[in-house]
DNA sequence: AGAATACCAACTAATTTAGTAGGATATATG
DNA sequence: CATATATCCTACTAAATTAGTTGGTATTCT
């Protein structure tokens, strides 16, 4: 179960800002330096991660991006959240009648992934970008 | 994050055999219509699994496949990684002469992604199959 | 002998991923 | 105002991975 580099490429970035916060917005060409990432796909990362207000954007020239709250606040979770969908999720089957690991999955290991879902969720929860720096 | 259907599969094969622990050995074909999965698939899951000798296996009529150990014994972790490479692990930049989250990675977020891989690595050890049943 | 089982390799279709290309829109600064 | 620097947006593509199939061989119980 590797990190899509999506997620990792989001996760660097996030890092990235939060190192730089008081410096406030930070355009991505700088980011994508640093880090060396290809702009264009970390444009459509950022897209993502300013829609589940991990962060906030400034158009124009010295505009770019800012850490929606501080790096205290924000946890790994919901940034691999957003870029990777549900954090440790199942992909059960749907199929032939039977309903897998939805709302109404009736097999019975169904707690038993939930358990290590969540899990894997508190884990990265507990992390603050803060923790990162 | 989600994980792949194969390590679903094989976490829910694997449970599955912990439940029948005291029956000895169950053939693929028991657990494949018990589950709902493909038996060639799943097939193919059982080689790793065993390899990763979390199994062990009887060949011919009334032959099957065992826990290797007990289900108290046998962690989550063993079987994710197993199927899903390196649980928990990222997949960084290796290019431009720079090595990226291997042995030389020189990148400062390094120990942050190190800590989120040891952090979720962790939370999966502590899950024995005992505690799925 | 015959049935049931593990074991093995090659092939395929569908999906996802990573990345590119080519713009349009907004804004600070000279 | 002109220009450079940004975000923002859509569509396309190549490569890789995934899920699954097919067609077998080898082993062992009954
Ligand atoms: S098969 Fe996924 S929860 Fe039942
Ligand atoms: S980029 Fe992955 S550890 Fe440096």
């Amino acid at each position: 179960m590797k990190f899509s580099t999506r997620s990792t490429y989001g996760l660097r970035a996030m890092i990235n800002l939060a190192q730089n916060w008081q410096k406030g917005s930070i355009p991505l060409s700088a980011i994508a330096k640093n880090e060396n990432i290809s702009l264009g796909y970390l444009e459509r990362i950022f897209a993502v991660l300013k829609k589940a207000k991990l962060v906030k954007s400034e158009k124009g020239a010295s505009g770019g991006y800012v850490l929606s709250s501080s790096p205290g606040d924000i946890d790994v979770y919901s940034i691999i959240n957003a870029l990777d969908g549900e954090a440790s999720s199942f992909h059960c089957m749907d199929e032939g009648g039977k309903v897998y690991c939805n709302e109404k999955c009736e097999c019975s290991v169904e707690p038993a992934l939930l358990k290590i879902s969540q899990a894997i969720s508190a884990a990265l929860k507990n992390i603050k970008l803060k923790d990162l720096i």
